[in-house]
DNA sequence: TGACAAGTGAAAAAAAATTTCCAAAAATTG
DNA sequence: CAATTTTTGGAAATTTTTTTTCACTTGTCA
């Protein structure tokens, strides 16, 4: 039995700053456990004793014998740190573990789904600075929209994101130029809202890149690129890790094609941020 | 330089018994220097004063510095391999595939460092409707805790997301009673204020639910839970597809463990929804 | 062969790490 | 809200580890 899974099985029935030593063990692992008590105390924020009883109360004689078995598991795992992976709970067949293995699935699907060209010309489209770009989503497929404005911003100027309330919309209609992008992000129970303006932007000769999964938003209509990814997963509800990791490569392809100035432009933000801050004091 | 760079740096002007040290570290190297000076003296049966006198003569200021240089020897080549490895992939790959591939990864690996315990343990409070749940999160991550509240705001009643200006929190944090759960997201370019926000909370006695990332925000000091998230890409920016995950496992875990409850949220909602925008036209 | 230098380990000393004990703080329960 | 239980960290005690001291051995060279 590894430590690992001597720390999981007895996770139940913990106190508050053993769960902290869980989380610094964990999350360093194995290496936090290697630390002397007094260190890891330290990095767990809580007392050595705390660390001594912890041992104790998953079953090993004494630190020192966490540290052994750790080393052992460590010369083991040279072998094949992914087997050391495969080792963990997911025997048990635990809620979290399948729930994640399937959502890693469905990563891997959405490469499938979209192609290399696609992606680049999406890139190419958000890299040109000439386009200003803008960025809407349904009800909660928005916090994906919200990502990519987050990260476009520091990246280039000219993003925008629209608000969800549509009375709001005319202003930014108004300001869209020819060639600009749109984002639409739109998943299923789709909104009536985003296609329509879909819609209107493609009717200003404004390219409409969406976001959907397989059945499609009837934004697509409008839509210069669709990028579906796969989002159903079993349970009662949909699964946006597939968009957000679509959206997390788009907009670091982007960063790393206009690296310098997105460097420049991050520093300056930095700048700008502290300086509010400070001001606040 | 690394250690065994030293040891054979200095190799020559050794003596007899240095010689025999020589060769048990470099057998069983670098786990045979992970042993005390008296287990790596008896091994290369040498005394221990030996190995004291051989630290310092290569250039090493004490036994435990030794040690300490090894692990970190360990810690960077465990990386690399892998590291190397997804480099190797994108390239041939291309981008997306790269990038989509390493996201899966760290799903998985997220779920090696949260335990089901701690899973469960998460679900249970969110699952207890006498609780109120807050959320928020930092600059970015707010997306993170947005998806968090959307999800459970159809399971369930209570639940509140916070506003990002801390001069709007008064008002939420007089209606926190103890018992109560708070959420917050916090990566690294960690901000004060979360930090701030989980201490006011931990002193009503508010449980805070804390995801973050293995260097672990300041707010950890008061968090009742930890849940420690891998984050780092090798890219310009991390990614939060792990962060993204975990918190639909907790929804949808917290979901179907209400199940009944939760349909019927679910079709009021959409009641009420239709009932709204019959109205608009 | 004897004097000396270099190397070595036993034992002692010093330092560090770990565990135990206990009282204060926090959480829980009736 | 008081009483009880649990949890926690400081301090002391203990154990372990590491380093230093020193005397003894070994080998070398005059």
């Amino acid at each position: 039995m590894t430590v690992r899974n001597l720390i999981s099985k007895g996770s139940d029935r913990l106190t508050h700053s053993e769960r902290k030593l869980v989380a610094a063990l964990l999350s360093d692992y194995p290496f936090a456990g290697l630390l002397s008590i007094r260190e890891l105390a330290e990095v767990a924020n809580v007392s050595p004793p705390s660390v001594s009883r912890f041992t104790s109360k998953i079953g090993l004689s004494s630190y020192n014998e966490m540290q052994r078995r750790l080393l052992e598991e460590l010369r083991e795992g040279e072998r094949s740190p992914v087997e050391l992976h495969d080792f963990g709970e997911r025997i048990e067949g635990g809620y979290l573990q399948g729930f994640l293995g399937r959502a890693a699935e469905k990563i891997q699907f959405a490469g499938d789904a979209i192609t290399e060209g696609q992606f680049h010309r999406v890139v190419t489209l958000f890299t040109d600075p000439k386009r200003e770009i803008f960025a809407l989503g349904g009800r909660i497929s928005d916090t994906i929209a919200l990502h990519l404005t987050f990260h476009l911003k520091q990246a280039r100027s000219g993003v925008l994101h629209l608000p969800r309330d549509p009375e709001a919309w005319p202003e930014y209609l108004l300001r869209m130029n020819p060639g600009d992008v749109i984002f639409l992000v739109d998943f299923r129970r789709y909104e009536s809202n985003i296609a329509r303006l879909a819609e209107i932007s493609a009717s200003r000769r404004v390219q409409v890149v969406l976001l959907t999964d397989k059945w499609m938003s009837p934004a697509k209509r409008h839509a210069t690129e669709i990028l579906a990814v796969p989002i159903e997963t079993g349970t009662i509800w949909d699964s946006y890790v597939a968009a957000l990791a679509t959206v997390e490569a788009i907009v670091s392809c982007v960063a790393e094609d206009t690296w310098r100035k997105t460097r420049n432009r991050i520093t300056e933000w930095d700048a700008v941020r502290n300086l509010a801050s400070e001001k606040r004091k």
